[in-house]
RNA sequence: CGGGGCGUAGCGCAGUCUGGUAGCGCACCUGCCUUGGGCGCAGGGGGUCGGAGGUUCAAAUCCUCUCGCCCCGACCA
């Protein structure tokens, strides 16, 4: 195509309102626009980047299922047979239509596919299904951000499975598991994959497919070592033991003004491992205590899983107040009566720690979990960065990584309360085994950015560029020239190359730099050089050129394309590798 | 929902404190010039200053209300 003709309005300042830098690029290489907070339209780079991201996972969700299209408006009475119509709460945007019947736009697909499934599959030997769609999902979220990577509308690959028995749903997820590696290895991502909180419908198998980028909302812990990954909210990980020595009773002492642990630690000459943290959750009615190390934070979703549905939240000072007679800064476990105390592992074991003494400005030294106070031990610590894998013992890191994917072995949860079953071989109803399976598709294009960008622009490996190619002469008004690129326009398109022409008449600086922002992978140029027969072949992702000869243009293209896809793939294998669990 | 920031030309901003002709750079249009990294010269078009109400002889500027966008937090099947 010739760029004089198309519309790509780029930008040569940087919007202000855009942070992170695959918002920026987006933006300024004129893939896409905003229409309101979370949602945008996609322009002609953009939506052309988006097919071709499209077509690389229709291709491979074709090996393992078909593919449906389903509807964006839903009747609220499937939402509600599922319990999810009053669940989903502000996130669902839901209208009314003329006769004042509920619909909602799908926020997800579950109870539409279930529905399908139990009025017409009636047979094991129907089974198994595996049913898929790429459609737009929409929810109010409660703050959009970073571009298309928390939007209120975007597109989503989902699909779901329909098994007789647990089995069954073990192969169709290790089917999406192994399809969804070849989907972000084709698409150039470096990518993790990672076991995933279940949430509190608890039990099931789960894992996330991330991009690391310190942008990203997630956070994952990684032990480079034997390959263990896992999202924060799940992460284990195993302590270097700590000496303590036997101590005393129980001592009160006078500690004013200390308020923090940091505080205290100084205070006490102590390091903060000698220390005992103590924090305050409401847990439905009940006030319960929450144990740390010192130098440790909770993690909420390892606590709220202890609590099932119980809704779970930090105690207000006044609550605590009420409850320990004393405020945040002083608290401890140490004589507390009829109240759940919850104590991280870490602390098992343990003798002689200081603790908060339930007396504004006082403290308790020679504390011993067991003898001085009992609690539950569970673990409910954050990994940090420098903990220790529960595998192999080595030094775990922490890094931020963007959510690309999600496979969930959903188990019955819908298919029993929507109703989805099928006869076995002995005639028997049997409740269908479901999972769910999900990509978005905008989070992997600006996910991919996140990852490779430079100062110039955006990176984009071949698969999923808007074109492979730009052909470049330098002066438009260089009859010569023009000539050349459009004979080697033509040739590569001819090849089976997304090529284009800027045939624009400016100067060959805007041309570069337009170039170098929209993330095209392979540029020829042709300048001065050509009266000599020699062209020069520019590497976007490495800044390498070279002289080449006109004639020789396709086959350095095709040599070309074929390093940078190779060298994209093993370097996705590698990730791969090390996120899998051994 | 809590906290913060911002709405002035397509984009980036100044002007607002201290009321008095609405500005700058880029982009855009015309012409000339130039052609290997956002060139140069000359001329030109483009504005309900987010919106409503109020104070005032006079409001982008002061006051009240309101809408929108971004960031932090809460939240996120």
């Amino acid at each position: 195509m010739r760029w004089s003709q198309l519309f790509i309005p780029t930008l040569r300042e940087t919007p202000s309102d855009a942070e992170v830098p695959s918002h920026q690029l987006l933006l300024r290489a004129g893939y896409i626009r905003p229409l309101a907070s979370g949602i945008y339209s996609y322009l002609f780079l953009g939506q052309r980047s988006l097919l071709k991201i499209t077509a690389i996972v229709r291709e491979e969700m074709d090996r393992i299922a078909q593919e449906f299209y389903l509807p964006a408006l839903h009747p609220d009475t499937l939402w509600r047979e599922s319990g999810r119509w009053d669940a989903m709460g502000e996130t669902m945007f839901r209208l009314q239509d003329r006769g004042k019947r509920w619909l909602c736009l799908g926020m997800t697909h579950e109870e539409i596919m279930t529905d399908l499934a139990r009025h017409e599959v009636r047979s094991y030997q129907q089974l198994p299904q595996i049913w898929y769609q790429i459609q737009n999902k929409f929810r109010d979220e409660p703050r959009p951000k970073g571009g298309l990577l928390r939007t209120r509308q975007f597109t989503m690959k989902d699909s779901y499975s329909f098994d007789l028995d647990e089995e069954g749903l073990r192969q169709s997820y290790q089917k999406h598991y192994e399809t969804y590696c070849r989907i972000f290895e084709r698409c150039g991502i470096e990518y993790v994959t990672v076991e995933a909180h279940s949430g509190s419908m608890g039990g099931s198998r789960s894992h996330e497919f991330m991009v690391l980028s310190e942008t990203g909302e997630d956070r994952v812990v990684r032990c480079a070592a034997c390959g263990y990954a896992a999202n924060m909210e799940k992460a284990v990980s195993k302590l270097a033991p700590v000496q303590d020595v036997e101590a005393g009773p129980p001592e009160k002492f006078a500690t004013p003004g200390q308020r923090t642990i940091e505080d205290l630690a100084a205070f006490t000459e102590l390091p903060p491992t000698r220390l005992l943290k103590t924090l305050v959750y409401q847990a439905g009615e009940d006030t319960v205590l929450v144990l740390l190390r010192g130098d440790h934070q909770v993690n909420e979703s390892k606590l709220a899983d202890l609590f099932g549905e119980l809704a779970l939240r930090p105690a207000h000072p006044e609550e605590i107040q009420q409850a320990l007679g004393a405020s945040a800064g002083s608290l401890g476990p140490v004589a507390v009566q009829g109240r759940r105390i919850l104590a991280d592992q870490a602390l098992e074991g343990r003798r002689d720690l200081v603790c908060g003494a339930n007396e504004d400005d006082f403290h308790l030294r020679h504390v011993t979990p067991g003898r001085d106070f009992s609690a539950e031990f569970h673990d409910l610590r954050a990994v940090q960065s420098g903990d220790l894998c529960p595998q192999c013992s080595s030094p775990m890191e922490v890094r931020g990584a963007i959510e690309m994917g999600h496979v969930f072995q959903l188990g019955k949860r819908y298919s029993e309360k929507m109703g989805a079953s099928v006869l076995n071989r002995d005639g028997k109803e049997t409740t269908l085994w479901m999972g769910s399976y999900g990509i978005g598709m905008e989070r992997i294009l600006a996910g991919v950015i996140e990852q490779r960008h430079d100062r110039d622009g955006i990176v984009l490996p071949p698969a999923i560029a808007p074109f492979s190619l730009v052909v470049v002469p330098v002066n438009s008004g260089d009859a010569g020239q023009m000539s050349v690129a459009e004979q080697i326009y033509q040739q590569a398109k001819g090849d089976g190359f997304d090529v284009l022409l800027d045939d624009r008449k400016e100067r060959p600086g805007v041309k570069f730099k337009d170039a170098d922002l929209i993330g095209i992978p392979f540029r020829v140029t042709v300048g001065r050089k050509v009266t000599s027969g020699l062209v020069e072949l520019a590497v976007r992702s490495t800044k390498e050129t070279s002289d080449v000869k006109i004639t020789e243009v396709n086959e350095f293209l095709r040599a070309a394309w074929s390093k940078n896809s190779a060298a994209a793939a093993r370097r996705s294998k590698n990730e791969q590798a090390i996120g899998k669990r051994s």
